[in-house]
DNA sequence: ATGACTGCAAAGACTTTGCATCTTT
DNA sequence: AAAGATGCAAAGTCTTTGCAGTCAT
């Protein structure tokens, strides 16, 4: 028995702010973003609503960054590069996991594999470059 | 101006554990794990160990699973296999994402890569196989 | 009218932190 | 004796949830 789905103003304004972001928002930061145009949204529709759309395909995690998850509209295989100091998620949409990778993993392991993730820690070029600045410029 | 390393014996026996185990664990599994023969552990040693570990480079995160961090001794590069359904955390010791792909980013979007992270997720042989039943037979 | 969706606030879960005490050096 | 490490418990964050009211169909 499927759950009916009815729409909603809410969860339409929630999925708008997602696709039109490169961010890859935390709930938070979608609550911000929508807060001065609904203010009598809540935080918890938010939530909702973003496992809403990952259950129905629509969104997905990047994973957890600083404590907070991070979310995305696209669900098209690409990778991520995550920045160590600021946060700052990104997309690296022509870098691409090796595509018989998946299969060699089910094959040799056993295991159904559903998705793969490549992600990609360091610094962004904004802050490697204040990196540079504290070398040469150390505090006080 | 570095802070000093003291020994202990907390310490010792949490990266013991760490070491010994390839469930990739949380801090609270750690915890557990000790408690019988340290008593008077806390959750926050554990947890300010970890911490020290990783920025130690004695450890690192394996990601957030299911809300908790698990963390990994083997620091080499690997990947690895996260069941969506049981959140069991596997070492795919034998695949690596190709060696290239680091540069490429690196020089491709300006960015100073440290690290890159190849993670798989499904459903373990053994998730797998209770699906399997569940299709055949379903809840009453 | 039904039941899905939401606001609100409380509860829950995980992690961090302040401070007094204990340990290592 | 000095300073790092720990125990304990409180506080902090992020996320989930119960319930009554609202809205779409």
């Amino acid at each position: 028995m499927e759950r009916a789905v009815r729409y909603s103003k809410k969860r339409e304004a929630i999925l708008s702010v997602l696709r039109e972001t490169n961010c890859h928002p935390s709930a938070e930061w979608v609550y911000q973003q929508l807060k001065p145009r609904h203010p009598d949204l809540s935080l918890g529709t938010v939530y909702r609503n973003l496992a809403f759309f990952q259950a129905h395909g629509l969104a997905q995690s990047v994973g957890v960054v600083s404590g907070q998850e991070r979310f995305d509209a696209i669900v098209t295989p690409h990778s991520h590069f995550i920045c160590n100091c600021c946060g700052t998620v990104l997309d690296l949409p022509e870098i691409f996991p090796d595509s018989g990778l998946k299969q060699s993993v089910s094959a040799q392991y056993e295991l159904a594999v559903q998705r793969c993730e490549l992600t990609f820690y360091g610094l962004c070029s904004s802050c490697s470059q204040e990196n540079q600045n504290f070398k040469e410029e150390p505090l006080s």
